[in-house]
RNA sequence: GGGCACGUAGAUCAGCGGAAGAUCGCUGCUUUCGCAAAGCAGAGGUCGGGGGUUCAAAUCCCCCCGUGUCCA
């Protein structure tokens, strides 16, 4: 990066100069006398017992002055978006506060919620797990303070100078750091294909913010201008009080009385670890994740069981729901919706203990029964097999090693072991901000007004063609919905051309035709909206969010909706829940759902500002993920479910006609998905159902009132024919044996040895159950051999030691060039189509008769 | 989303190329005034589904479905 980009007005008047670090190399501004960063490891912690900041804070003091500091110097404070990013599909969590604007506020989509902006974003960092309670300074959840603004061409905030600025007044004249110790170390931030400088702001070895100025974006080798030029801000809150109270770990800083609480019943790490996960957890489930074995319920069956595994070990630890609840309470004070979870919040935590102590039984189950099975041979368990247990069974290694008589030592490097064999997997998914395979509009191309907010029910209109390129047309205006939100595009016609797809390029709505347009720009269109299709998707829209209403309501606020498909043929909804849905509690939703289709209540869409929306609705609103944008549009169902959604609605319950669930399925642990039809598809379901019902009944020549009982009649008839053929076969295979053994030409003695040979008609299997029967008896030999398909059959049973089946079989198999084998006790082959049958079982004759007559 | 493990009698599991098993539970009989218990006898299996290899597959290979677990 070139120097010029950080060489600051800003510092120069203030009398700031560039050094180098003499450790780690970067530069570095500066008022003070230093020779190197003062970030660490460049120099070591030097604040503790030593505060760096003028006064004490805690978390809301601090929180609450930085927020006012930005909001007095022009920023509008922003609520925290969920921690959860349900809007990307790149990562599970809220890793920074600008995830919240990524990708649709940061490529331009759509508006920024406010600008500039301040926000204490909760974000999440799986990374240093393992350092959590051993470094005293890592989180697994932090607050990111942060200020950002969005520089448009047209439109500039502030960008470098007016940042630096404000960081250095925030930490001088508001909260009392000494000018001179501070740092702005520069650096350069990459991250999802967008290239700036950065500064890191550093103050007695702790890293106190990072200023980061996202305005390139990365092109091979080059670096082209971003169009949106970004300041994305990055304080740690948790740093700042820490440094504040000058202690010896964040933890006692952070935490302060619930830390000297739980120091009460453990060692400090496991005190820190419980309020950190517990802290982590009220926010995860808050927000909605479930725990589970996939994706972000993962992280939280992660940190559940971790707790778990530390309660366990101490001998008077309060149960997990009160350490949760613990923790929750502080929270609480200041994010009120992680309150209103508590009761569900149990609920999900109970239902995820129960199926930990399975795990860990079934675990128990193992250990004990391979450790006896390794033992039985002499051996016992190695440390491999305990990184197998972990990798496959969940058995965390200090419980195997308890559990085991002889318990191998656990490696030093069990984690990295356990990685290694994770090493060779498939790539995921990587995150791109570009708009696939859609063609760049040339700037100064009029926005398109979309009227499908307007009003849902127009369907016919005209417009002016502003772009057209291949087959794709923007007009001035349209009331085409494009593909998103979950609802599929509109289709229709412009002109005589029919329009395939609708999709949402930045600020325009681009209609696909079906072959090459042959509009011109400015040429005026009439258009046409396939209306029955669009009516469809506004019934199963609607429907969706009153689905979504009624499963929050049977099943609780844990529900959220965790992705949503709404087709012309059916509409489906995935929600996260931690079990299957029982019959009863289907069939309470779809009651209640069609209670509240009845009763045709209204269902209001319209703009608010973010503010007042989440003010008056809260958090759930964002059931399809955080929406960007300064306003909202809000779907309200009066008096049941609101949700920021963009997709076109009914405008009252009835229109949606009747809701009907086709299935309900547990898509994977932790989310159940529900597909639905509703309106004339959902007539058309119920009609053909009834079809297969009647047709089903007619065939079974029964009414369809009696159509179970008919088939459990049909179904009690086949077992029971079945059962008789078994017998039937049983006793003709006991007749035949009877037969045998009573025919002197079939059944010789000798030398104390019964030896039955026959040549009969039967098969492999019916073969061998003859030779059961004949062989019940010690020493007894049955040798029989039949013939099917063209290829003979030879089967040699014993019960009779000195005559080995096997031996018996192999003597014989040459004579019909016969491929086979067995064991002592019973053998059988096959031999080449046409081969003489009977003299393998002449030879097998004389072999066993050989064998029997030896003793 | 990917890796690994697992799916065998109502339940828990063994068997891992050659005639489907154990324990508990269930049914009947014996014993008992009755219960518990014991003894004896018995019922109960498309060995998750579908392909393939083999003379022979619960067992080996491939695909699918389900469950568990670890990792992102």
């Amino acid at each position: 990066m070139d120097p010029s980009e950080y060489d600051l007005t800003f510092f120069h008047q203030r009398g700031f100069h560039r050094s180098t670090c003499v450790v780690c190399g970067h530069a570095f501004w500066t008022l003070g006398d230093f020779d190197r960063c003062q970030e660490a490891p460049c120099r070591d912690y030097g604040f503790v017992g030593r505060p760096i900041l003028g006064r004490p804070y805690d978390l809301r003091t601090m929180r609450e002055a930085y927020l006012t500091f930005f909001e007095r110097r022009g920023h509008t404070r922003i609520r925290r978006y969920p921690t959860v990013a349900r809007w990307r599909n790149d990562v599970f969590f809220t890793q920074a506060s600008i995830y919240d604007f990524q990708p649709w506020v940061t490529n331009g989509t759509i508006p920024p919620p406010a600008n500039p902006l301040t926000i204490s974003q909760p974000v999440l960092r799986f990374i240093d797990l393992e350092e959590v309670g051993r470094s005293g300074r890592h989180f697994t959840l932090f607050e990111m303070m942060a200020h950002h603004a969005f520089n448009r061409p047209d439109h500039e905030v502030y960008f470098k100078e007016r940042c630096v600025e404000l960081c250095d007044e925030l930490l001088t004249s508001e909260l009392g750091v000494d000018p001179k110790a501070i740092t702005y170390k520069e650096e350069v931030w990459e991250g999802g294909g967008n290239v700036g400088p950065s500064l890191s702001v550093s103050v007695s070895g702790l890293e106190l913010a990072t200023l980061v100025f996202m305005m390139y974006v990365r092109d091979g080798e080059r670096l082209k201008p971003m169009p949106l030029q970004v300041v994305d801000t990055g304080y740690g809150l948790e740093r700042f009080v820490w440094a504040s109270q000058g202690t010896k770990n964040a933890y006692e800083a952070v935490f302060g009385a619930e830390y000297e609480e739980f120091r009460r019943t453990f060692p400090p790490r496991e005190s820190a670890l419980l309020i950190d996960h517990a802290r982590a957890l009220n926010f995860l489930l808050t927000d909605g994740v479930v725990p589970s074995n996939s994706k972000e319920g993962y992280f939280a069956r992660l940190l559940l069981r971790r707790s778990l595994r530390i309660l366990q070990k101490a001998p008077e630890a309060p149960d997990i729901l009160s350490v949760l609840d613990r923790v929750g309470r502080e929270i609480a004070r200041d994010f009120p919706e992680v309150g209103a979870h508590r009761e569900d919040m149990h609920k999900v935590v109970q239902a995820e203990v129960e199926r930990y102590e399975d795990a860990i039984g079934r675990a128990r189950q193992t250990i004990r029964r391979t450790e006896e099975r390794v033992r039985a041979t002499g051996g016992r368990v190695g440390a491999d097999t305990l990184i197998e247990w972990y990798d496959s069974l969940g058995v965390p290694p200090d419980l195997a090693v308890e559990e085991l008589a002889q318990p191998p030592a656990i490696p030093e490097d069990f984690y990295s072991r356990v990685a290694e064999r994770h090493e060779n997997e498939g790539p995921t998914t990587e995150y791109t901000e570009t708009t696939e395979g859609l063609p760049e509009l040339p700037p100064g191309t009029p926005p398109t007004e979309v009227l499908y907010y307007l009003d849902p029910y127009t369907t016919s209109f005209e417009a002016h063609v502003v772009w057209s390129e291949g087959p794709l047309v923007a007009l001035d205006r349209t009331y085409f919905y494009p593909t998103g939100g979950g609802q599929v595009t509109d289709k229709g016609h412009l002109g005589d051309l029919e329009v395939v797809e609708v999709v949402r390029r930045g600020p325009w709505v681009l209609h696909r035709l079906e072959r090459p347009s042959p509009f011109t720009v400015g040429e005026r269109v009439r258009a046409t909206i396939d209306q029955p299709r669009r009516t469809q998707l506004m019934q199963h829209h609607t429907a969706t969010h009153l689905l979504n209403g009624a499963l929050r309501e049977v099943l609780g606020p844990h529900v959220w909706q965790a992705g949503a498909y709404k087709g012309t043929d059916s509409a489906r909804i995935d929600i996260t829940h931690y079990r299957a849905l029982t019959k009863e509690e289907l069939h309470k939703v779809e009651r209640r759902v069609n209670q509240v289709v009845r009763e045709d209540r209204p269902v209001k869409s319209y703009f608010e500002t973010r503010g007042e929306a989440e003010r008056r609705f809260g958090f759930t609103l964002y059931q399809g993920g955080a929406v960007p944008g300064r306003d909202l549009r809000i779907v309200e169902v009066e008096g049941f479910d609101v949700e920021a959604c963009g997709g076109t609605h009914c405008t009252h319950t009835s229109e949606v006609g009747a809701i009907a669930v086709l299935d309900v399925e547990r898509i994977q642990d932790g989310v159940v998905r529900l597909t639905y039809v509703s309106g004339d598809r959902a007539l058309d379901v119920r009609d053909e159902h009834e079809a297969i019902l009647r047709e089903a009944a007619h065939r079974l020549g029964v009414p369809v009132t009696q159509l179970p009982d008919g088939i459990d009649r049909l179904l009690t008839e086949v077992e029971e024919s079945r059962k008789t053929d078994r017998e039937r076969k049983k006793g003709d295979l006991g007749a035949t044996a009877a037969r045998l053994l009573a025919d002197p030409a079939a059944t010789q003695v000798v030398g104390g040895t019964t030896l039955v040979v026959a040549r009969v008609d039967l098969d492999r299997t019916e073969m061998m159950e003859l030779s059961r029967l004949l062989t019940k008896d010690k020493g007894r030999v049955a040798l029989l051999a039949s013939e099917r398909d063209g290829r003979g059959l030879l089967f040699v049973g014993s019960t009779e030691p000195k005559v080995s089946a096997q031996t018996t079989l192999d003597a014989a198999k040459a004579e019909f060039a016969g491929k086979g084998g067995g064991n002592p006790s019973a053998a059988t082959a096959v031999g080449e189509p046409g081969a003489p049958l009977t003299n393998a079982l002449e030879r097998a004759r004389k072999t066993a008769r050989g064998a029997a007559g030896d003793g």
